[in-house]
DNA sequence: CTGAAAGCGCTTACAG
DNA sequence: CTGAAAGCGCTTACAG
């Protein structure tokens, strides 16, 4: 059975569509008793207006395409609930899309997302590539960067500083002694080039060369243990690895538990996010956090910000990471 | 600027409206030639379809509403992870809503879901009260509980045998040598309940009685530990903690930290989930794998069955659980 | 093979 | 204060 339509409340109420819709609008021209009728009808058939019709007409949706790599992934739990919190507050709803950081699939995502005439979109880029993005813009669709940018580009964005947390996890690692450092990083994007930038970049800065096969980038969707089991195959004796974040850094826990090498006393770990489980790992986590839920927020407020004033400048915030040391370091 | 519609499609390349939409419908009746200049056209202007026109037209949206509790639980993300693979693969999105476990945001998240005019719904009710169900039986949506179902009423759901869950962690406990067992329970949702009933069941036919006291229901949104905490500061002194997830049984762990208990030595600890975290905690957590991503899975399929044959019977899937047994236990 | 027209469920000027 | 009519962006019988 098809919902309820205005037109059943009318009908049941005797009054015309159009005063059913003034008096469920609560529009002032409408007499308390006549208002009074529609509210009661509509009430007993269960009415709800379609968002479709009201969309069709207003040229809004109140939703906002949310599209990030999976949600499996805490760090953008962290940060869609931080959307979340903020868009409730002001009525709009999420439409949740994931690339699984397949260009690919973010294209079709984001085709669905245009479908739904989203009101505006916040997004977390597969690729450090402008096709995503020009796309956005030739359909002038509000949109917002969460979590990584692209280079090159006028347009909002909600990052932290990468370059600072490569460097961030360079500087630690040596003062703990560690020269031979494993990079287990992300693909593509541009946050992956930009840790990746600082964290060479600080590791020449105190003489130290890393040699390219350090460094391994994990490909989608894969485990990253078998980056890590890759390198020691080749005979690679890291006495540290850094992980582009808390997830690879969890994987990567586990993947030396199953070669018996122990952490910190064989090797040391650390990755970026500083999720909430990284406090209660085996050892516990050294990390970087990089405030998801933050990221979350100020995303969503600049989105808000672009639907209210059409015309506004693009906001660029860049957030301060901030090392969190623990035992696996 | 809003977006290109089907009359700047059929204007730029001079056919009618009703053609092009032929053409990018694939229809068989328009003439290879007008297809091509239609496509073209569509093309260059960057011509996305509305779902909303479609929709509004076809009845359907092409989403599925998901409520859960909130996405920051794993257990969530692996449950509408299972969802979202089953939907992509059927060209049907995900419109995710949160109730944070509270009646009124779930009340409300049910309105804009419905307004959304979603072709489906799958959720894990907040109470194992009927309200829920009952709007969205009158309402006619399609629907399928995942995680919890609600006693008494006929409706498709899929969740796993909670009494013996309970009933499980019981005899684990029991076996273990664990008597005083302080169980953290979740509140409301009718899991929780037959997980007790499971648990109490259990220990009963041991010769074991638990007083009410050694019962703690953590409230929505707090972190567990407290209850934890309330405990201990009433003087009971537990021998093991059995939660009613895996999300508290970390904060049950980071709670025990705190106070300097250790876990098993001291104190064991179980939880429900087998999230993947749980290998790899402080020390790795004793659980009960409950099939989350399966869970998925399954009540995205039986929702698509719904779509598909509107008359078709209730399914109900109960899917069993495993013990994980590791070393917090 | 193509086009004019009606209609999906709403809202708001425009009359009264 | 209320109603008839037009229109939001589509699709599909109905003619031709």
């Amino acid at each position: 059975m098809a919902p309820a339509t205005l037109k059943d409340v009318a009908k049941r109420c005797g009054v015309s569509l159009a005063t059913a819709s003034r008096a469920l609008n609560n529009r002032s021209e409408v007499s308390p008793i006549t208002r009074a009728k529609v509210l009661k009808a509509a009430e007993e058939i269960g009415y709800v207006a379609s968002s479709l019709a009201k969309g069709l007409w207003s040229g809004e949706t109140k939703v906002i395409g949310v599209l990030i790599t999976t949600i499996e992934n805490p760090f953008y739990a962290n940060v869609v609930s931080g959307i979340e919190k903020v868009l409730k507050d002001h009525s709009y709803n999420i439409l949740l899309c994931s690339s699984y950081e397949e260009v690919d699939q973010e294209w079709a995502a984001l085709t669905v997302l245009l479908e739904q005439r989203v009101d505006g979109l916040i997004l977390a880029p597969v690729q450090s590539k402008p096709e995503v993005v020009e796309r956005l813009q030739k359909n002038s669709v509000p949109f917002v960067l969460v979590g990584r940018s692209i280079p090159g580009i006028d347009t909002s964005y909600v990052v932290c500083d990468d370059f600072k947390v490569g460097a961030m996890a360079a500087e630690h690692l040596l003062e703990q002694g560690h020269e031979k450092v494993l990079f287990i990083n992300s693909s593509r994007n541009y946050s992956a080039e930009q840790r990746l930038q600082g964290f060479l970049t600080t590791m020449q800065q105190h003489g130290i060369n890393i040699s390219p096969k350090w460094i391994k980038t994990v490909p989608a969707n894969q485990n990253a243990k078998y980056s890590l089991f890759e390198a020691l195959d080749q005979g690679l004796e890291p006495s540290a690895v850094f992980c582009f974040c808390d997830c690879m850094a969890l994987e990567i826990l586990s993947g030396l538990k199953e070669r018996g090498l122990k952490v910190p006393a064989d090797i040391a770990v650390m990755g970026v996010d500083n999720l909430n489980v990284t406090e209660i790992t085996d050892p516990p986590l050294t990390t970087i956090d990089i405030q998801n839920y933050e990221m979350g927020i100020r995303s969503a407020e600049i989105i808000l910000k672009k639907l209210q004033e059409p015309g506004a400048k693009h906001e660029q915030i860049i957030l301060s990471p901030k090392l969190v040391k623990r035992n696996s370091t």
